[in-house]
RNA sequence: GGGCCAUUAGCUCAGUUGGUUAGAGCGCAUGCUUGAUAAGCAUGAGGUCCCUGGUUCGAGACCAGGAUGGCCCA
């Protein structure tokens, strides 16, 4: 007769479910951490130990927040995390960026308004400040469905009135400094927007432009003096001309110069009965067919220094200037130098003492400057241009030329470079620029190289232009005097305005009365004006988010400077920019000591997301799918210092490693369930397999902190992996049987199940800061006496720094290993149907000796024989015969079968396990 | 066009200062198990280490050039 003894083994039990169903019970989680206050609580108890804190750049409160916001945001939240689990004290304020044209924009949009200049300031600002706040909302949901940790009921924002007033005052403390002024520059302007825009406003796209050759001829004494210095006989009456090539023909109005590059050779060619001056690298592309081949003579740019030509249609001069950047790749190698259109342009006009010309509005229209062209609008008077160009003779030729062109970020029209009226903070001004090169040595960056592109994006700084001619933002508190008309930005009127906007909030600056602003005794700068204005400019969003550290970190009693910010590249020349230069500025230090960058998230193919490709896909909607989990996890197993791919085949390759992982949890769990508190066996007095798993698990825990704490999430991510499935194919394998057939409090099974104990809680604590949910779910699964006092996975702790490398025991576990899979090779593993004998040398022998019978536990066999090598070298050797005895019916192990007659099919062990269940 | 970064199995990634037959996980194939079972275990196949030159006794690693992709700029 056969029984089925199944029923008489402590087989496992878990309500920890196989099927995760993260999308549909993560919210709950969420929920609870909420209820429970588990971040702050957690904080509390760490609050008298190590202060550190990662301060939040801000995202942008506009939109849905994407798969980069995701690896970012969860990346932040890990490192937080591992910070508490260290037993630091780490706050996290989350923050928002929450003024600016792209929010304006968006609300100009939904009100249905296309000039905001016709809609009154404060209504436009309530209306902005309502969407923001709804971005802000919809956001810090998605943020918290991702199972971040922070201060969600107070987040900083820029609107605030307390931030605004640090805007300003900060704004006051740079004043005061010297290092704000207020000058005409060429700026990039977008005459759609009517705004003034930062590098950081613009992109490149293609453009069809009309590019255009043309004569600039020279006047008989100016044809003398161009061939005198070619060095060639004078000839009063043949024309002559240098010719240029533009893709902006409405510049020209505004030509105040040619500009050569000092060190290229140009030629005077014979074409026909003209001679024309360009480079000769580039006459035959220039000249096209009419090129004659060799130029009669030639002269190096230098040389030509301070001559002149006449203006294509104007009734003036152009001269001829010397400028390094002048390139010979395209063009005629004589550059249309017009100042008011152009950064080079303007730098070279600055140093010539050229005009800055500026004949078009602010809403790209040609004013009375522009002669002629008066009215009309700068792309559509391209035509009529090259037209009259074409009239007089001066055009050499024209054709369409595609090219890369910035435009504005937000209305994606063709931008223009725009002489106006600016606020700037002077980067060289008290060695700002300098200081802050030399502040980023007390930085560290990872990866390593991006201090030098640090150093690089402050090297290249242009002058930082603060102001814009928009609504949604904090203003520049500037007075326009009304006697003569000058701005001026005075720290005592600043200081007011700080005090002011602290209380009431920045929109005062619209509707309070200048008096409000304006202390006693104030007189203009210029003329000595009492009677002032308020100036309508705003602050660049750059500036608002590069001061969080001021408005943030001090006031809120954290440390300053913060231990650690994590954005993405571009940040470099972004936050990370504009918070270094506002450290130095005010605080003569880096506001951080430590940069992580994060990679940019493309799609399966390496490509930017694009949601018109369809490879685009928000945080919400990719949580909706897979659960955050494992979107954490996708994001510890890739590289997030480099750029990571996304998209369903890589998720759901993770996802079966979620799965993989998840199994193990439930397995600890299944198998701990009926143990009680009491019954726990100290790990000094475990059998020695369960010592040396223990002993394993604490050298995977205290590698993988080690890795986080070095922020190398993917190493630790390969650790977890790694180590958990050599533990699981070896350990939990093995401990089947002492677990299953061995009498419930049977102290072989007690001590398994506390090593199981011990190996899960290490394990639960050190996928936490990945794995925040399934963690969660499985520390709330563990019965409460099983969980040391712990309420949540977070209340625990990561193993001490000085638990030290276990490599004896990873040495023997590797042997184990080994051995198990020479037995695994040669009979079906867990039939126990062989018996071997293990020949293993010192000292590896003594090793195998200690660990008793559980080295045959761990080989799953029935018999094994131990003997010791006589020579010290040789390696171990296993030989497998066929187990001695009878398969057990209970336990399946090979053994003497029927010592009790009651239970004939059953070995010595189990049948005693069978007459205690029946008593 | 410039600067920076990346490129190792189908995928995600390891590969100390240059040194044997380049590793892991997932996937795939095959087998076992059916007492973790929409699980578990074992075995196996799979690589022109992006390409081309160079340095070297020896290069996945170092150097030069190039290709592809990405980021930031122009």
């Amino acid at each position: 007769m056969r029984r089925d003894y199944r029923a008489t083994l402590n087989l496992p039990s878990t309500s920890f479910p196989m099927k995760a169903d993260l999308p549909k019970r993560e919210p709950d989680r969420v929920r609870w951490w909420r209820e429970q206050h588990t971040f702050e609580r957690r904080l509390a108890a760490n609050a008298a130990n190590t202060a550190w804190t990662l301060h939040d750049g801000p995202p942008y409160a506009n939109g849905e927040l994407h798969m980069g916001h995701f690896l970012n945001m969860v990346l932040k939240d890990m490192f937080v995390k591992i910070a508490l689990l260290a037993g630091k004290h780490a706050p996290f304020v989350p923050g928002w960026d929450m003024h600016g044209l792209p929010i304006e924009l968006e609300t100009l949009k939904h009100l249905g308004i296309k000039d905001f200049h016709s809609i009154d300031p404060i209504a436009l600002r309530e209306a902005c400040r309502e969407r923001a706040l709804y971005w802000l909302d919809r956001q810090r949901t998605v943020r918290t469905r991702m199972g971040n940790f922070g201060d969600w009921e107070h987040p900083y924002r820029t609107i605030d009135a307390s931030f605004e007033a640090t805007i300003v005052e900060t704004l006051a403390e740079l004043a005061e400094r010297g290092q704000i002024y207020r000058g005409l520059r060429s700026t990039l302007w977008c005459v759609h927007d009517e705004t003034a825009l930062a590098e950081a406003e613009i992109e490149y796209e293609p453009k069809v432009s009309p590019a255009i050759y043309v004569r600039f001829p020279a006047d008989p004494a100016q044809r003398a003096a161009l061939r005198a210095a070619f060095g060639t006989a004078a000839e009063p009456d043949r024309p002559i001309a240098v010719v240029i090539w533009t893709t902006t023909p409405w510049t020209l109005p505004a030509n105040a110069a040619i500009a050569l590059r000092p060190d290229a050779v140009y030629g005077l060619y014979r074409v026909g009965d003209e001679e024309v001056v360009v480079a000769e690298a580039l006459a035959r592309t220039a000249l096209g067919e009419r090129c004659p081949g060799d130029p009669v003579a030639r002269a190096t740019g230098a040389q030509l220094d301070g001559l002149a030509v006449r203006h294509p249609f104007a009734d003036r001069d152009a001269p001829i200037v010397l400028a390094d950047y002048v390139d010979l790749e395209t063009g005629t190698g004589a550059v249309h130098t017009a100042p008011g259109h152009g950064a080079d342009d303007f730098e070279t006009g600055m140093r010539y003492g050229l005009p800055v010309l500026n004949p078009v509005d602010a809403s790209g229209r040609f004013t009375a400057e522009a002669g002629r062209y008066a009215g009309q609008f700068i792309f559509k008077a391209n035509a009529a241009i090259v037209d009259d160009l074409r009239a007089s003779g001066l055009l050499w030729s024209a054709a369409d030329y595609e090219h890369s062109y910035p435009h504005c970020w937000r209305c994606h029209n063709p931008v223009i470079f725009r002489a106006t009226a600016q606020w700037f903070i002077a980067m060289d001004q008290n060695l700002l620029r300098q200081r802050a090169i030399d502040a980023i040595d007390a930085v560290a960056y990872t990866p390593d190289w991006g201090r030098s592109r640090q150093v690089q994006m402050i090297e290249t700084h242009p002058e930082w232009c603060i102001s814009r001619q928009r609504t949604w933002g904090t203003p520049i508190p500037a007075l326009i005097c009304q006697a003569c008309g000058d701005s001026f930005l005075d720290p005592r009127v600043a200081r007011l305005a700080a005090k002011r906007f602290a209380e009431v909030g920045a929109s005062a600056w619209w509707s309070d009365p200048v008096d409000v602003y304006v202390p006693a005794g104030l007189r203009c700068p210029s003329c000595g004006g009492a009677s002032f204005a308020q100036e309508r400019n705003i602050v660049d969003i750059w500036f608002e988010s590069g001061v969080t550290h001021l408005a943030v970190l001090g006031k809120r009693g954290l440390p300053w400077p913060a231990d650690l910010v994590v954005e993405g590249g571009d940040q470099y020349r972004g936050w990370f920019r504009s918070s270094l230069i506002t450290g130095v500025a005010i605080k003569g230090h880096a506001p951080y000591k430590h940069v992580v960058k994060n990679g940019w998230v493309n799609d399966e193919q390496g490509r930017p997301m694009s949601k018109s490709r369809g490879t685009g896909i928000d945080a919400n909607t990719a949580m909706e799918r897979w659960g955050a989990d494992v979107l954490r996890l996708w994001a510890a197993s890739v590289e997030f210092v480099d750029d990571v791919r996304f998209g369903p085949t890589v998720v759901d390759q993770v996802g079966r490693v979620y799965r993989n992982l998840r199994n193990r949890i439930r397995f600890m769990l299944s198998n701990v369930a009926d143990l009680d508190a009491a019954a726990i066996v100290p790990l000094p007095a475990m059998e020695p397999l369960d010592r040396l798993a223990c002993a394993v698990a604490d050298d995977l825990a205290a590698a993988v902190r080690a890795h986080y704490e070095r922020f190398e999430i993917h190493d630790a991510y390969l650790r977890i992996v790694e180590f958990e499935s050599a533990l699981s194919s070896l350990y939990f394998d093995a401990m089947k049987d002492p677990l299953y057939s061995r009498a419930a409090g049977d102290p072989r099974r007690r001590s398994a199940q506390s090593a199981l104990l011990h190996v899960l809680r290490r394990f639960l604590t050190a996928v936490a800061p990945v794995l925040s949910f399934t963690a969660e779910e499985a520390w709330q699964t563990l019965p409460e006496p099983l969980r040391a006092g712990a309420a949540s996975i977070f209340d625990t702790a990561f193993v001490s720094p000085d638990m030290g490398e276990r490599t004896a025991e990873r040495a023997l576990w590797q042997t184990l290993l080994e051995l198990r899979a020479r037995v695994a090779a040669g009979v079906t593993v867990r039939d126990f149907e062989a018996r071997a004998r293990l020949v293993a040398a010192h000292p590896l022998y003594d090793r195998l000796l200690e660990l008793g019978d559980t080295l045959r536990e761990a080989l799953v066999l029935s018999q094994l024989d131990l003997v010791p090598a006589p020579a010290a070298t040789t390696a171990p050797s296993l030989e497998l015969a066929p187990a001695e005895g009878a398969k057990c019916a209970r336990c399946w192990k090979y053994r003497s079968l029927g010592a009790d007659p009651t239970y004939p099919d059953v070995c010595a062990d189990c049948s005693a396990v069978l007459s205690a269940l029946e008593a």
